[in-house]
DNA sequence: ACCTGAACACCGTTCAAGT
DNA sequence: ACCTGAACACCGTTCAAGT
């Protein structure tokens, strides 16, 4: 069953990759859904929960999908995989990454809750990487940290426009998460297949 | 000779210290520049250039300030201590940081300006950082962007409240740099002291 | 060339009222 | 409990006019 909540976060979705930050307002978002420009006062204290709803949604289906993507892949590859899933989805939608880890002056519950889901899962996935041999030792929460910040910062500079887009330096983000790997891999003491 | 150009880019500045992003209007910034609400269309085509101009100064600054900081330091030590400066710059001024990396609609060719200049410089250090046999060998200009988008990342991604804060994994951005040098550094072939 | 004040269309938010 | 329409204060931008 679909919520009157659930329609209002998803035009908002809609209207944010149709026309950008900009294009989100609360009455375009009530139009969208069919009802009046400040119904969505009734399931949002304002347009700022509403916005932190569409990143938890955002960040809740990012995570799903890295799990999904780790069904049936060998325990070395699933860490690397999950992060170009999460490369991807950057850059194929720029204003919901943009959006989702923007400046926010609130604190939302369901949007905290949901980052930490995303770093238990992908911590989960480091660990099993160590495990196979694939990254080096140490504190999992900290090398989780470490790679994540990396994806997290190639993709945030391409879509800034802050990486060099010609040249020898060229380097697109998903290069950059190869790269870090191709450093990692031989401080590993290997200890599995 | 401070023109009204520069006076408005303070005045925006100010007011984004002061009140975040939202409070960056430009009848306010007309208003602590002491001229008229629609005066700055005299110097920047709308809102959103005024923005890139305040972006490409702070770019600008950062950039000198990375050059000062390497002024007598031992060529190995340049580079993280470059690294470490962006860090400290984002956290103490999260708004400013944000609104340099938003998501610009427009292409300003000032800021494009400032952000080339700003990795060629860091490019530089990556250099100087190879030859004093810091970093491991390869493409300069790939290996800069690996360290910045770290950087960058950490950075971006504690602003937003996605670094977990606490247990065993707490790690802050600097750490983060830090960890990253230390996984590099056992790559090189030592060429120097 | 630079600045001003009035005007326009739009926005987030509040409120009284309806079901 | 949920939705509506009117109203308020504010904003970015345009325009005619002044120096």
């Amino acid at each position: 069953m679909e919520t009157m909540r659930d329609r209002l976060i998803a035009a908002a979705i809609e209207l944010l990759d149709r026309g950008g930050p900009a294009a989100v307002t609360l009455r375009e978002v009530g139009r969208l859904a069919g009802v009046s420009h400040n119904a969505p006062y009734k399931h949002f204290v304002d347009k700022e929960h509403l916005l932190a709803a569409v990143a938890a949604r955002e960040l809740e289906r990012q995570t799903d999908a890295g799990r999904r993507r780790s069904k049936g892949r060998p325990a070395g590859e699933v860490l690397q995989a999950m992060m170009q899933g999460y490369v991807r989805w950057g850059l194929r939608h720029p204003a919901r990454f943009k959006l989702t880890f923007g400046a926010w002056s609130t604190d939302s519950a369901e949007l905290a809750k949901a980052a930490t889901a995303g770093r238990t899962a992908f911590v989960d996935a480091v660990v099993q990487a160590q495990a196979a041999g694939a990254l080096p030792g140490g504190e999992p929460e900290r090398l989780a940290a470490l790679l994540q910040a990396l994806a997290h910062g190639a993709v945030d500079l391409a879509l800034s426009g802050h990486l060099s887009k010609t040249g020898k330096g060229h380097a697109r983000p998903s290069d950059l998460v190869d790269d870090l790997f191709t450093y990692l891999r031989p401080l590993t003491r290997q200890q599995s297949g």
